[in-house]
DNA sequence: GCCAGGGCTGCGGAATCCGCAGATCTCACT
DNA sequence: AGTGAGATCTGCGGATTCCGCAGCCCTGGC
């Protein structure tokens, strides 16, 4: 058993190797497998994902510290903002003329914007908006988002209810 | 400084017991502090927690495990899935005829969609879905999501760059 | 008035976290 | 080849945290 944890890991080594030349640093096997320990419970032990990964604890320690700093993951409480006092949601489609990233960043830079996407199809972007009412609301997609140089056009879809939410990709 | 922590803590108790008449337990002011010490790092220790909060750290410690109980809040790992392996996302609008409900619940048993919400607007649903590759992603829309009864149409909008992704509402 | 239930505190033992030193491996450069 | 820098893993204490439990307080119902 010894051996081939060994084995294993020299692989490991070398992977991470190759995976930094790329401009996203590629992810080994065993940082996968750590992050999906960290999928079920984001409070698990490091001793408990270093037996399940074959690591010590101070080794997994150090490779979640690392995924933290380097942003490839983040270990946080979600919840449904429904239930948390905001009251109202929405989707907001958004078109575009020229420069589509700069819109996006401008979006990123607002607090009520929780979660933007570039997406190719009869939007460019997709931005998801959380607000305390309808007043936040409405004030953020025309008075701020349309007020964008560059914002064509804006469709929005206000939340009903959310029926799933979860983080679990890797766990299948 | 003894006093008000007594006096907020009383208020507190009041809170508590009003929320629960809702179907949706409403949370309190000293809960929804924790929900966001735990956004800000999910593995905030109980005891830095409590200091913030104003409780003791086994009375965090009983607060957080009957948030997670409940499933007010689940404390994971997030990342970006294409930084994971997971080469194409989509998000997909659903129009419905029948029954809306019935369909979201199918699209919630699905392990590749991620995300549900229903919505007003031109969509009725919205379902994000997380793919390996593009052949996986056409079956999913193609076969399993067109294929259940009661789907009218079907739009999607394929990622190309995630450019914010956050959940640290009630932290602003 | 009294009891049941929920929530908080304080406490002690077990488990976990954390920093550090040393070992191993790889790669680049001479 | 040889060497040195860099990255990663392991092992080990000491400090910190986690966890279960007993006791107390407050509230609401009988």
């Amino acid at each position: 058993m010894h051996s081939e944890a060994v084995a294993s890991r020299s692989a490991e080594h070398r992977d991470s190797r190759e995976s930094r030349n790329g401009s996203t640093p590629h992810l080994d096997a065993v940082s996968l497998a750590i992050i999906q320990q960290l999928q079920e419970d984001g409070r698990r032990p490091y001793a408990a994902i270093g037996k399940a990964v074959g690591l010590s604890e101070a080794a997994v320690r150090q490779r979640v510290q690392k995924l933290l700093d380097q942003g490839v993951m983040q270990i946080v409480a979600v919840t449904d903002p429904l239930t948390v006092g905001f009251r109202r949601q929405a989707m907001v489609g958004i078109n575009v003329e020229g420069d589509v990233e700069s819109i996006a960043d401008a979006l990123t830079d607002m607090a009520e914007v929780e979660y933007v996407v570039m997406t190719a199809g009869s939007y460019d972007i997709l931005a998801e908006i959380v607000c305390e009412d309808d007043d936040h609301l409405l004030d953020v997609i025309n008075k701020r988002i349309r007020a964008l140089p560059g914002v064509r056009s804006t469709e929005s879809f206000v939340y009903l209810k959310l029926k799933k939410q979860t983080y679990m990709w890797g766990t299948r």
